[in-house]
DNA sequence: ATTAAGGGCTAAATCCTTTTAGCTTTTAAT
DNA sequence: ATTAAAAGCTAAAAGGATTTAGCCCTTAAT
């Protein structure tokens, strides 16, 4: 390992351009004859060279490398990273992970951070606004794509689950059973992927001919902390025990967990519980937890494969919403 | 943003050579006034300047960069790399993540791949044994930390969590509830998890005194459906529905209940599981399952230092037992 | 007046590739 | 025999930082 251009030169009896040209498969261009062709060839086979990977990225401007700025390693977006991974390296990339813990500051830094660092594209899920999303595009030069949350924008590149249908079919199947008395448990508001959630649960009850009352929605946050927060508010805030709860991401479902075990243990006699993200061990809760399944490997697949098509296919931008999957249990 | 020190020479009227020496913090040893000093700090201030990472790497030969080679991004693997990544980027360093998902071959490429690719250091969930890692380690000129997963030596790194205590003090505490009949579902039999937890299984049955038969240890492989296969074995092979079974992993235990819920809904009424690993739903699981929480956090955190210890501080290797703790509910 | 010492800075090499422009030799054409 | 074209290869620049060796000027010492 580790042998220079220069010092395969040296054994081929070439100079190093010769040997460059070669290995880049530039031979016939350049008129090398195949003798040396083949010579130089079987000399860096012998001594498995490899360029560095360094030098080559200073020289070309590109270091074949991707920043993957995410949220956390939960279940969700490790999947995803996971994926992602995969993918690129097929494709000769790396990923370099950074996680926002969903704090906007940080997200600047990492962003900065890893622009400085030559990545050669961002993927981003992001906590951005659009102004803010606008001001960023314009300071950095690599191609971005969104995941998991969107931002409106006719250019902007993204793909993420498609939330809004996802939890209309989910709340639709409810209100069909005849559940009307609905409580939304949300996430960060002002992310798409709340807004989304959000307008299906309005629209299936609308549908439905259900009424939707504001007081019934709540948005905090999407830590398991929210999740118990909400819930405790909206067992404690009405008399009436509702007769069902939507939690739209499963950290909030886990949150609803702990406090109906601490401090509700009969809740689910009274009222049933649905989820946005499904989880394997859903499965095994009584009663049955009715859930949304996003489609991770799909939404890392085609984050990537968008991201491949700008940097080396001179794709522009495109955006895709991915079919979530509805678990009736 | 991306201006390089040539540029900022020009503005400062001066030589790339001195603003170099300024911004590394050496004006005093090669006798840069204070004049000039000031200014090119102020210059490179007023241009926010970053030295060009890929450029610094190609001279100083350090990239600043980690790989982190691990089998998934599952829970536990995501946790601790949500971890390392933080207190790397604190320190300056990036991380690059590779996924195995337990290959072999595909852990040698990527190894390869990432030393290739210049990074400082390697920390590595690895399968090999020692011979293949003393291999490597002739090879490989950077250090390597092994995390979660070690390999016996007296000069290899690694940072675990305490599997054979751990399975020790909760096997302990069924067999003191008088139960003597435990089966052990384990994983990759030659990995350091399944063999310390299987000498904690086999040293808590001797301690109380059980006979611990060999008819009741299965090992097959971490994944889901290999809990799954074990619990079938254990179940149909036997006459007698055993008093407990140990999973070594949240996946197996994943595949016990799968196979329980689908052949043997009645398996709780008879068998006591217990399982290394924790997982907030298992709070809400009927009936209550005991577990070993591992302590990815600190594990994260002390392979990091170990690293970093190496690289920067001149430290040698490390090996560190992270205690897990019990969680009985 | 000469030498030595110190202050203040810089040219150039280096890290390793890629790529452009062009050099030398041979062959073909007139 | 001369010129043009083709064949086969290479020198050198570029990319952006770090670092070594050393240049030039001033001041102090003898």
């Amino acid at each position: 390992m580790s042998l220079s251009l220069e010092e395969l030169a040296l054994k081929a009896d070439v100079s190093k351009t010769t040997v460059s040209l070669v290995l880049n498969g530039k031979s016939s261009i350049y008129r090398i004859s195949k003798e040396t062709e083949n010579r130089i060839l079987k000399i860096a086979k012998e001594h498995n060279y490899k360029p560095n990977s360094i030098a080559r990225a200073l020289r070309l401007n590109k270091s074949l490398t991707i920043g993957l700025i995410i949220p956390y390693l939960n279940r969700h977006f490790g999947r995803v990273a996971e994926v992602i991974e995969q993918n690129a390296r097929e494709l000769g990339y790396q990923i370099i992970i950074a996680v926002t813990q969903d704090c906007l500051n940080t997200e600047h830094d990492l962003i900065e951070n890893l622009y400085e660092r030559n990545v050669d594209g961002l993927i981003l899920a992001t906590m951005m606004n659009r102004d803010q999303f606008n001001d960023l595009s314009s300071k950095i030069k690599i191609p971005i794509v969104l995941v998991d949350r969107r931002i409106d924008g006719d250019d902007i590149a993204w793909v993420v689950s498609d939330d809004e249908q996802g939890t209309y079919e989910l709340v639709s199947v409810l209100c069909q059973e005849g559940v009307k008395d609905i409580y939304f448990v949300g996430g960060i508001e002002k992310l798409s992927t709340s807004i989304d959630r959000l307008n299906g649960f309005k629209k299936a009850l609308l549908d439905q001919g259900v009424e939707c009352n504001q007081s019934k929605i709540q948005q905090i946050g999407y830590a398991v902390a929210d999740g118990y927060e909400m819930t405790k508010n909206i067992i404690e805030r009405f008399s009436k025990t509702p007769e069902a709860i939507f939690t739209s991401a499963i950290t909030l479902l886990e949150g609803l967990l702990q406090y109906a075990k601490e401090n509700k243990p009969d809740l689910f006699s009274h009222t049933r519980v649905i989820t946005y993200d499904d989880h394997p061990m859903l499965d095994y809760l009584q009663p049955p937890i009715f859930s949304v399944r996003q489609n991770a490997e799909e939404i890392a697949k085609k984050s990537f494969e968008i991201m491949h098509g700008i940097l080396e296919k001179n794709r522009s931008f495109a955006q895709e919403l991915i079919k979530p999957e509805l678990i009736l249990r």
